[in-house]
DNA sequence: TCTATTTTATAAATCCCTTATAAATAGCGG
DNA sequence: CCGCTATTTATAAGGGATTTATAAAATAGA
């Protein structure tokens, strides 16, 4: 993930620049806000990748913001408290807090808390999407689809259409697909690409004589395009 | 999730004693290993929904224990230790720790930690009741069940369904499954996989010829599928 | 003991490579 | 520019190796 983004909500201004300088040095965008209901609305406005959360807000009850944020926001909410007791710590923990930590705090161990949230909270954003005209590839999941309809691939086709789609418009080499789909023994088995490019086209294109996707670039190599936008 | 399953790395009986009798009392299986070889074998064959390690092993550093379990291990790890200084702190969250508290720790707290923590993991996994044409499949509940009746499964064959049917699209290879369902050690017994997946065909498809719900993706792994919506 | 898992064995399916041949393109001399 | 040849490309089809499916027996575990 790019620069996080991370909303504190916390009313004592010392603290917040603490935190605002601490976080921007290590590379995170802060958002700031001084009271629950700013910090409700900046949260709805602008759904950060994370916040930091003071209990003692003056408008309004920690725990209530918490369980406010909680009926939409789902991303990891760290509590940042003077209370030391187990029973708030305890609340909010089940009201759906995923880290608790006791005011003052050592910065560094806040710094890693943090990124121990923000990575687990990473895993789902790993999407990786390629769409060509009708054509649509998920990397993540390993599937082709035309028109919302699925296309089964061999292991070795699929390596080659996602290698030709992750390099939209150039011209691949002969030499250079051969090494990356079948490996650096194969560089001279030209005829293997030739089949199975037209293998690919019989199942992605409309008409395999008059490819749209995968273009011909005669005694160099084959080329991948786009032609719909 | 019902009745989630812990495992206990800690080298002191009295410790794994407490944890063991708090954890039974609050509805969780509980596991326990002395030391970081067995710790590691444990979490290997039988891999728990989530282990609660202590850093001051007799055998071997508990954060080199820690790296070679976030080798393979996703669920929640969360540190036990005596240690309360910063370095070892950002040192464990920073190796993959979710959580770290230091003891003595209050049970109340460890307790709330423990369900947020699985709270969280169990949210990556989105809803706990997952429905694909005629199959429902409920996490919590651990039941399957094909147009309202409801399908026996085994322990295994219930992992590996849940597993396939949470990625509902996704290729799986057969590496990921193997070290998911098995544990990191039975990566290259393919045949295993393809035992149970038969066996699930048997029990959920109509033809076990003609899949409809497990897709073979040959070479690679298998994919659980909705063509109905 | 009984059930679930692992192992073994074998049939079936699939995929990759190879070969053959046709088609397209490039090169070149006139 | 044309026509010829050489080179490159396209595509079908089959053999063989790998991968997968499935039953059934052996083992382990509760």
């Amino acid at each position: 993930m790019n620069k996080a983004e991370i909303l504190i909500i916390d009313d004592e201004v010392q603290i917040r620049k603490l935190l605002e300088i601490t976080l921007q040095s290590n590379n995170y965008i802060v958002n700031q806000a001084e009271n629950a209901k700013n910090g409700l609305i900046t949260a709805e406005n602008h759904p950060p990748d994370m916040i930091i959360l003071d209990l003692g807000l003056p408008d309004e009850d920690g725990q209530s913001v918490l369980q406010k944020l909680r009926e939409w926001y789902t991303n990891p909410i760290m509590i940042l408290s003077v209370k030391n007791n187990e029973a708030d710590i305890i609340r909010a923990l089940d009201n759906g807090a995923n880290d608790y930590l006791v005011k003052p705090f050592r910065t560094g161990e806040l710094l890693a808390r943090i990124r121990s949230a923000l990575r687990n909270s990473a895993a789902d954003d790993g999407e990786s999407i390629i769409t060509c005209g009708e054509i649509t590839i998920d990397l993540a999941a390993r599937t082709i689809k035309k028109n919302n309809e699925s296309i089964k691939l061999t292991a070795t086709e699929y390596k080659l259409l996602s290698l030709l789609a992750k390099n939209e418009g150039k011209v691949l080499m002969h030499q250079y697909i051969l090494r990356e789909v079948w490996g650096p023994g194969y560089i001279n088995q030209s005829q293997y690409l030739r089949v199975f490019i037209a293998q690919l086209r019989k199942k992605i294109e409309a008409d395999a004589n008059r490819p749209e996707y995968i273009i011909t670039e005669s005694g160099i190599g084959y080329r991948f395009i786009n032609n719909r936008d």
